[in-house]
DNA sequence: TTGTATGCGTTATCAC
DNA sequence: GTGATAACGCATACAA
């Protein structure tokens, strides 16, 4: 692919006559009588205000808008200056059959987040499939072209992440990341979240709960699972009387008659976590129709996360939204501290509580 | 000139924020121990196998493993003088609370293409509120920061783009443009879709339709009226017996009663436009439920386009599809040509029949 | 086949 | 205050 490109201009001559290249700051001296020097000194808008005579600026500032300069980015990075570019990089599926894993949803709140500061963003199109850089070691390498980037999805070639990060280059992640050290991130707080949803079930009279959970280690899965018996302690409910169940195949597991029991051991409610496939809380809202009860009357039931769009006729679940606009702000902001050299800030992000409608006092409410 | 020497890296920050020394071309070539320019040829890769000795690429590539050694993108595209880099500038509401007007189903598309074609994607945060370059008359001119740019939205200033295409700076807007003379547009084949929704209802037996459309002379609807005009051409219809309705205020104007005149004339058909709100189509179904009309039994409906979300629910309409990813991905294909010099292709795309669900026979259809 | 010499556009230092 | 000038890291004519 590379070998078509005619590359006219090999040592490059002087000037360039055949094409409408981009004016550079050169061009801009030359036009505005002064030297290129001070073209840059004008134009990098350095606070030394009174270096430069005004008559000069002006000329300067003339002559750039007339000729529409932009200064180079690969130039200005290279000279070890600033681009005011922040990169995104995906290892999301980024073109969405199934919109659930597309990352634009972060996107939002990053472009919004980079506008208000001033940078544009650069999509890396080397996330997925015949990307520009999918193949090779190098794939994350052109990132740092930016001033710094954003890392989406689980996917990310730690030893390359590792590389970047190792070199100072300022990158964050969205999602929590703690097995790739130094590594910064930004999450959102499923601990206080599933505190706030049992603290929700307890406060309409729920004293034993079931909490559903896949079986594996993901920081998502024991977060929650952490957050839910925070909860429990904090509402004073014995851990004990209340159960987490472990299942790897929650829609072979999570029988009738397995709910019919705990309800017969005194649960009100039942609560399953948001997983990638939204099989836990799909398994328990079939077991519950299944087993003859309803929600909120008989059973009350909430889903630590936001239910898959399948189901979106549904009710809609007590739980909680993870904001994902808001994710990416909160990644903006830490990277844009890290690129001007400041510390990190809190990584956590609340997510937001959702009443619901599938959640209500227990059958036999205690006042 | 070589006492010069001594003073180190003049044009250098003290931090350089981002850069730890990582390797380059020259250790590596230090390392191989042959010169930076075979580093680079080695490393370049291109297809001159034959150039360089087995055993100087063997040692070369051992080296740069060992150092880890990867290429800096910056320099590599200030010496290539191009930066793969592709601009997306959008004048729309790009942080969606209405998802509509989001131009993320055209991003999809985009994306996609400009991976394949090996481009990186710049997004200019400009266009929106507060964003860096949201006021001033040179907005638009950090486009210039890319190889080429696409542009969004009915509200691109008019001499701003002028500017950048009289200058040659490759630009393609999406949606049609033409209004602005030597921009190239991609766009979506509004005339033909129509024609084929009427054909679809000529088909099934109608003979009388009518179209209800906005009071303005967007391209969009006049499109969607010469395709609607076209159709019933084609279909051998008498132009005379159908009719276009124009109002600038759909939920007033079109009444039940209204309705009721029409087909108490013989009209079968009535085929809306799609609008920024879905006033028109909302209008139509409204009247239509309120004169006790149902589709498809007593009347066929459809829609030039596709419905409003809120109506999601509702009965899937007959009509088309724009296809958003399609769109922007031909876009992406005529700035890439226009970008390597080329010549621009078709700029019509083609949108998808939506056979719906709210057509059907005439009631008293002939056989 | 490999090494030498330049230039890409910017930034920042240092004389003038 | 302003103008030379040296890098930044890489790619490529051209000489050896």
């Amino acid at each position: 692919m590379d070998e078509i490109r005619k590359r006219s201009r090999p040592g490059r001559t002087p000037s360039a006559p055949g094409r409408t290249s981009r004016p550079r700051q050169a061009e801009v001296a030359r036009a505005a009588g002064v030297s290129q020097a001070t073209v840059s000194l004008v134009l990098g808008g350095k606070k030394q205000g009174a270096a430069i005579s005004e008559e000069t600026r002006r000329k300067v500032l003339e002559a750039a808008g007339a000729l529409g300069y932009v200064p180079d980015p690969a130039a200005r990075r290279l000279a070890a200056a600033r681009n005011d570019l922040l990169g995104v990089f995906s290892f999301t599926a980024t073109f969405p059959t199934d919109v659930q894993h597309s990352y634009y949803p972060f996107l939002v709140g990053v472009e919004q987040e980079a506008a208000a500061r001033g940078y544009d963003l650069v999509l890396f199109t080397g996330s997925s499939s015949g990307g520009a850089g999918a193949a090779g070691p190098d794939a994350l390498s052109r990132v740092r072209l930016a001033d710094g980037c954003l890392f989406l999805g689980r996917h990310a070639p730690a030893e390359e992440l590792g590389r970047l990060v190792a070199d100072g280059f300022p990158a964050v992640h969205i999602g929590r990341r703690d097995e790739l050290d130094g590594l910064a991130w930004v999450g959102a707080d499923y601990v206080s979240a599933a505190a706030c949803v049992v603290a929700h079930l307890a406060h309409l009279g729920h004293r034993r709960i079931v909490l559903v959970r896949e079986d594996d280690e993901a920081p998502a899965s024991t977060d929650r699972e952490r957050g839910f018996l925070a909860g429990l302690a904090e509402a004073g409910l014995d851990a004990g009387s209340s159960a987490v169940f472990r299942t790897a195949d929650p829609a072979g597991d999570l029988t009738a008659a397995r709910l019919r029991d705990w309800v017969d051991a005194g649960v009100t409610a039942f609560v399953a976590e948001e997983t990638d496939t939204g099989g836990a809380w799909r398994a328990l809202c079939g077991a519950a129709r299944e087993a003859g009860f309803e929600a909120p009357r008989d059973v009350s039931l909430a889903l630590l996360g936001s239910p898959p769009p399948d189901l979106s006729h549904e009710r809609v679940p007590t739980g909680f939204d993870i904001p994902r606009p808001e994710l990416g702000a909160a990644a903006v902001r830490l990277l844009a501290a890290l690129v001007a050299g400041e510390e990190a800030g809190e990584p956590l992000v609340a997510c937001t509580f959702r009443t619901g409608e599938t959640s209500g006092p227990p059958p036999a409410a205690p006042a």
